[in-house]
DNA sequence: CGACTTTGACCCGCGC
DNA sequence: GCGCGGGTCAAAGTCG
């Protein structure tokens, strides 16, 4: 298993459905940002939608948009932290597979396992192991449908993926500056290396 | 031997 | 203040 499931936290935009038609079995149904400062009710309809599931949740005054009850667990499940008062971002995906860790082209190392109140599957905590990166990502099975995997990435990367480049068929070249993505942009991937990604 | 996983303990925030 | 739940730490074990 070697698809990306999140290709760049950083930027916030992530695959479709299917995207990769060698992954039949990997499917992203959401899509979420926490990102303190996302704008969510923002004139672009089209930012970041990707599947007719999806939620976003910013600070504690979004409570009208469009929740439904698997928002509120999410919601429930994204408890404010020190950092999140700081002020930082964070991508939450929901993505049908049977594999609940799958690569996405950085390097994480376990460092928990909990099993949550609310749900019968256990979650589990991983780093970036390289050095002076900070990012977390939480991964979890939604109680609801085991079949989903729920992927959090908690902060952003300060440095490129070892083995995927990410580039923009508008713009040649993706830096990673102030300036996200437009929605309408057609993002791709591929890979930077002959990462083992096996015929999968 | 180094990198990684496992797992119980610990810490902290929150609600009652 | 206390208990609960979530998040993290760190020692021990495992693997290549």
């Amino acid at each position: 298993m070697n698809y990306p499931e999140n290709p760049n936290p950083n930027f916030s935009y992530f695959y479709h459905d299917n995207i990769n038609p060698s992954n039949p079995e990997i499917e992203v149904s959401d899509y979420l940002v926490f990102d303190d400062g996302f704008d969510q009710e923002d004139s672009s309809p089209s930012q970041s939608m990707v599947s007719s599931e999806k939620y976003f949740v910013g600070d504690s005054s979004s409570g009208s948009n469009g929740a439904t009850s698997r928002n509120s667990d999410i919601n429930g499940m994204m408890k404010k932290t020190k950092e999140d008062q700081v002020g930082h971002s964070r991508v939450a995906f929901r993505t049908k597979s049977e594999l609940e860790v799958m690569d996405d082209g950085f390097k994480w190392r376990k460092y928990g396992k909990k099993s949550v109140k609310n749900s019968p599957n256990p979650r589990n905590y991983y780093k970036c192991s390289s050095g002076g990166c900070n990012v977390k990502k939480r991964v979890e099975r939604d109680r609801e449908d085991p079949s989903y995997v729920i992927t959090t990435y908690d902060g952003i990367h300060n440095h490129e993926s070892p083995c995927v480049v990410y580039y923009n068929t508008h713009v040649p070249l993706m830096l990673p500056s102030s300036s996200p993505p437009s929605a309408s942009a057609n993002w791709a991937f591929q890979k930077a290396t002959s990462h083992s990604s096996s015929s999968f």
